[in-house]
RNA sequence: GGAGAGGUGGUCGAGUGGUCGAAGGCGCAGCAUUGGAAAUGCUGUGAGCGUUUAUUCGCUCCGUGGGUUCAAAUCCCAUCCUCUCCUCCA
């Protein structure tokens, strides 16, 4: 949500950055509609001021046996006025708030430009793509030829777009998980179980509704939508909440399967773990002042790579370009894993500063001292990182020539035992 | 799923139609007291919007949404959540 004071007062910034974006909002409807409304609460006020003072005489007016049947008639007339301001006042908050929630949020100035994934900035590597002295196969195929990756029997039991883990398989999409939570909880993340659904509000509160209600799955006969990331359920956890300075940044990570719809996807990587209706992920997700959110972002950045270092798979980093941000984000990275079926660097992660976009959304605000003013968080978050990827990047990234795979020495404690899968 | 009780400020808790944004306790902050601290005393202590900037005045908020009334924390309806008992169940 962007910030109505801002649109007030320096319309022309906010329809410039909007512009960036390729957006074009009805800014100047928008301020009609927000004049409107305050020209309507000043005159409600005033009314409801009056209804207050007279209402404040009437117990000494009975007390004294006055006749107030003239003041009442009176008073009801006004009632009837305040109810018409109130009225209307409400139904223009509504027309607002159907703008307000479907603008974009302001990008931060630093965001190159560009029209697509393909104009996104190279910020740094880590090792080089993986050199094969035979021809590697891709994790689809590996993980038929081993037994471990079931896409059929899945279809068979759900549907497309699903994948069953058989076996060994299964044992190592697990062993990830734990690695990455144990990680991430040594370097002072809260681990965090969330639920896997979550109702309408804590989706508009994150920013995926109202405008992405087709990309979410709905569960039928209820309000709740199963999660798309963990970041929902992690960020509305502290919904409406006024959070203490000195306790900032709160730093959480939670595991969760993350499901979506894919709408407008058909018919793009149908094959392998790379684009499923559920897949597993472990997120970061963190709660800072504004002055130290981009410092912050960059440590979650380093957090989610250190993760992909540890496993030694090759990756890099990539500063998103404006038209490849995202409707949410102020800034965003992409760590992008080598993948050698694609023959190219697909993104495992994106960690975005939101500032205080889903702070506003959501009331999530702060203060340093009880006398202080409170005022917005700024909210980060990033995958760290996605899981299905990351075995889809091990399985081919670490393939021997016979089709087996090595298993990245750092996940060995976790593999009971399992250093080759076979 | 059935029966009942309840949701009030950071917290506990009073308040069943009017002068209630709301007693009191706790917590917190400031001041006094002290060599320092504890204890004690005094004062203050929610959020948002508008206005003013003299820390002014006004409006809204007692789970949420509607209704009744001149007037609602208080009455009515719906809904969500919590607790207790029963039923069912991984």
């Amino acid at each position: 949500m962007i910030d109505i004071k801002l649109l007030r007062t320096e319309p022309e910034k906010v329809i410039a950055a909007l512009a960036r974006r390729k957006e074009i909002v009805d800014i100047e409807g928008l301020l009609k509609l927000d004049t409107k409304k305050r020209e309507l609460i000043y005159e409600a006020e005033g009314k409801k001021a009056e209804q207050n003072a007279v209402s404040k005489q009437i117990p000494q007016l009975k007390k004294d046996g006055k006749d107030t049947t003239s003041i009442f008639e009176e008073m009801k007339k006004l009632s009837a006025e305040i109810k018409k301001y109130d009225d209307e006042v409400r139904e223009i908050d509504v027309k607002m708030n159907e703008i307000l929630y479907t603008i974009p949020n302001i990008p931060n100035a630093e965001v190159p430009d560009g029209d697509t994934d393909e104009d996104n900035i190279e910020v740094r590597r880590f090792m080089e793509p993986t050199k094969f002295d035979f021809e590697p196969l891709a994790h689809w195929d590996l993980g038929k030829s081993l037994g471990i990756l079931d896409p059929e029997t899945a279809a068979k039991v759900t549907g497309a777009r699903f994948h069953i883990y058989s076996g060994l398989g299964a044992r190592l999409e697990r062993a990830i998980i734990n690695f990455y939570l144990d990680t991430h909880t040594s370097k002072g993340y809260r681990e965090i179980f969330p639920p896997f659904m979550v109702h309408r509000d804590s989706m508009v509160g994150t920013g995926q509704l109202p405008k992405f209600e087709e990309d979410a799955f709905k569960v039928a006969n209820t309000d709740y939508f199963l999660v798309p990331t963990a970041e929902v359920p992690v960020t509305n956890m502290h919904r409406d909440e006024i959070l203490d300075g000195d306790k900032l940044p709160l730093k959480y990570c939670a595991y969760t399967a993350c499901f979506r719809a894919e709408a407008g996807s058909a018919g793009r990587d149908t094959r392998g773990l790379i684009r499923q209706h559920q897949f597993n992920k472990v997120e970061l997700v963190k709660f800072s002042k504004p002055e130290n959110s981009y410092a912050e972002l960059d440590a979650l950045i380093a957090d989610a790579e250190a993760v992909l270092q540890a496993l030694k798979l090759p990756y890099r980093v990539v500063k998103i370009c404006i038209g490849d941000l995202g409707f949410t984000a102020a800034m965003k990275y992409d760590i992008e894993v080598w993948m050698p079926s694609y023959n190219r660097y697909v993104e495992i992660s994106s960690c975005s500063n939101f500032e205080d976009f889903q702070a506003r959304r959501a009331n999530i605000k702060y203060k340093n001292s009880p006398k202080e003013k409170a005022q917005f968080v700024h909210t980060i978050n990033g995958s760290g990182v996605a899981i299905g990827r990351t075995t889809a990047a091990i399985l081919e990234n670490f393939q021997n020539e016979d089709g087996s795979i090595t298993v990245p020495d750092i996940l060995l404690p976790y593999m009971g035992g399992n250093d080759v899968i076979r």
